[in-house]
DNA sequence: CCAAAATAGGATTAAATTAGTCTTGTTTTA
DNA sequence: TAAAACAAGACTAATTTAATCCTATTTTGG
């Protein structure tokens, strides 16, 4: 499976604020984790990873919490992703040539290349304020 | 990681196959295994799956060994990950909604199955043959 | 007819990855 | 200054993937 259950939560969280931020911007994660029955220790270390690619903002101390600061209409899947496991990819060799025991072009490099980046390009393409408005929650 | 160890092997076998079957159609594990450096058990193992799928046939005793016995031509990279792990999936939910712990349309749905299709189109296009000829080995 | 060379298939083990928790510390505000 | 929040690193548990082991069974040549 190429798309873990933290890269899951992280998408749902954002969807839940998305959709939760008309009387106010500042979520913790103890009612996110809430909503959406997940761990609050585990959705604190997923927020934390947003925080550090600028996705978020977190507030430390009473009244504290996190939000969205970049704007909702330009944060894809892709960026997401990216923030909480780094790139999904379909073989790692794409990236890393290294890793593979062979040192010939076994046939499928330029499968695999022109797969991801499509995948890639997918991913791009898919904002949450899209996906916020596909939920039905 | 999408696409596995056991997937990979399967693929460069049948490459290695498809390239050296002018003058004998039989193929042991063990020449194949030494030729890729692989595990011969391991590869044993996937040989069964392909076989059990109906990619390959194999027969056992002396002499024996694996041969390809669908087209060539007709065997897609799809219907090898298929044989040895199942379909490779975006997110397990997409085939499975029983696992999700919420009742509600995440909204990431839509995209997942439009994108898992793509994937899987890609995945047909892609033939043994194809990848034989772009092999350099 | 039997020994050697193959695959079959189930059980098991090992390694790697993913998921989740714990603990200690810092910040903020009423 | 205590309570409520996040930060960050170490740790543990669970799951998945990779690989091996063991006991058949089949085939063929001598």
């Amino acid at each position: 499976m190429l798309i873990s259950q933290a890269n899951d939560y992280a998408v749902r969280s954002l969807i839940y604020i998305v959709k939760n931020s008309q009387y106010k911007k500042i979520f913790t994660t103890k009612e996110v984790a809430e909503k959406l029955k997940i761990s609050r220790i585990f959705l604190a270390k997923i927020f934390q990873k947003l925080a550090n690619k600028g996705l978020i903002n977190s507030m430390k101390g009473v009244k504290g919490g996190v939000m969205i600061i970049k704007d909702t209409d330009k944060i894809t899947l892709y960026d997401i992703f990216e923030a909480v496991d780094g790139i999904p990819v379909l073989r790692k060799c794409i990236y890393n040539r290294k890793i593979c025991s062979l040192n010939y072009d076994c046939g499928m490099n330029k499968f695999f290349n022109k797969t991801q980046k499509l995948l890639e390009n997918e991913l791009k393409k898919v904002t949450i304020v899209n996906l916020a408005k596909k939920s039905n929650y």
